[in-house]
DNA sequence: CCTTTTGTTCGTAATTTATCGAACAATGGA
DNA sequence: TCCATTGTTCGATAAATTACGAACAAAAGG
C-alpha cells in the first residue's frame, strides 16, 4: 500500500486554531515546567523531548508535553523515532494577540 | 485606644507588587470563575463579593477570592461588613506588562 | 443586647494533577 | 533479525483543587 495510507503512523491530536480554549492555555502556562519548555523552544527553536534536559522523569515529561499539545500551544511531529516540538505561535498569536509575548517578557530570560 | 492600633481588625494577607509570582497569577486566571470575577471587576469596578450572582456556594467563592487575593491580582478592603474587591491593574501592569490587557481582550466580551 | 448582613473557616468528598518506575511500541541502523 | 533510541502508556501514589453545607466571627443597627 501507499506509505500516505498507513494507519499505524503514530499520529497525536492537535486542536485546531479555531478550538483553542483560553483557560486550558493558562493552565498549561502556569506549571514552571511547561513554561520553561515554551521558553526553551522559543531560544532554541524546534526540538525533540529528549533534548531539553528537564528535571523530571521521562514520563513526567512526556504527560508535560501532552498537556502542551493538547492545549494546542505546541506541535508535536514524528520524526524517525523522536517527535520535533515546535511552537504554534501563529495560531497562539490569532486566537491570543499579545498573550504569548507578554508572558515570555514576563517570564524573564531563560 | 486609638482605632489604627486596633488589631483585631480583619486584615488579610496581600502579596507586595515585587512578590507577584507569574505562575500564580496564571493559575489563578485559569479557573473559569475566577477569570469572570476578573472580567466583572474590569467592567463594574470595585464591588463587594456578594455582589456578583457567581454560580457557585458562598463558601466556594470566598475561596476563589482568596485565590485572587493571594496571586495579587486583587486587592480586599474591609468595608463595614463587607470586602470591598478591587483589580490590581497598576501592580499586573509593572510586573507583567500587556498580559491582564491581552487576557481581557482573548476573554472576550462579558 | 439581639439580629441581620457579609464573608471566613472547618470538615468532608470527588476530581484532577504531578510524579515515578516498569513495561510497551515504533523507528532505524548494525 | 537483533538491538539501541525515543517516547508513550500503564499502574500507583501523594498532593492540590474544587465543591458543598454548617458553624463561626465581625460589623452595623435596631
Amino acid at each position: 500500500m501507499h506509505p500516505c495510507d498507513n494507519a499505524n503512523m503514530r499520529v497525536l491530536h492537535h486542536p485546531s486554531r479555531r478550538n483553542l480554549d483560553l483557560t486550558a492555555v493558562l493552565h498549561a502556562l502556569s506549571d514552571p515546567v511547561r513554561l520553561l519548555i515554551v521558553q526553551r523552544l522559543v531560544s532554541e527553536g524546534a526540538k525533540p523531548c529528549g533534548t531539553f534536559g528537564l528535571p523530571v522523569a521521562k514520563s513526567t515529561a512526556s504527560h508535560h508535553f501532552r498537556v502542551l499539545r493538547e492545549s494546542g500551544i505546541i506541535r508535536m511531529q514524528p520524526e524517525g523515532t523522536q517527535y520535533i516540538n515546535s511552537l504554534r505561535r501563529d495560531d497562539l498569536d490569532a486566537c491570543f494577540p499579545g498573550l504569548l509575548e507578554s508572558i515570555l517578557m514576563a517570564a524573564g530570560p531563560l
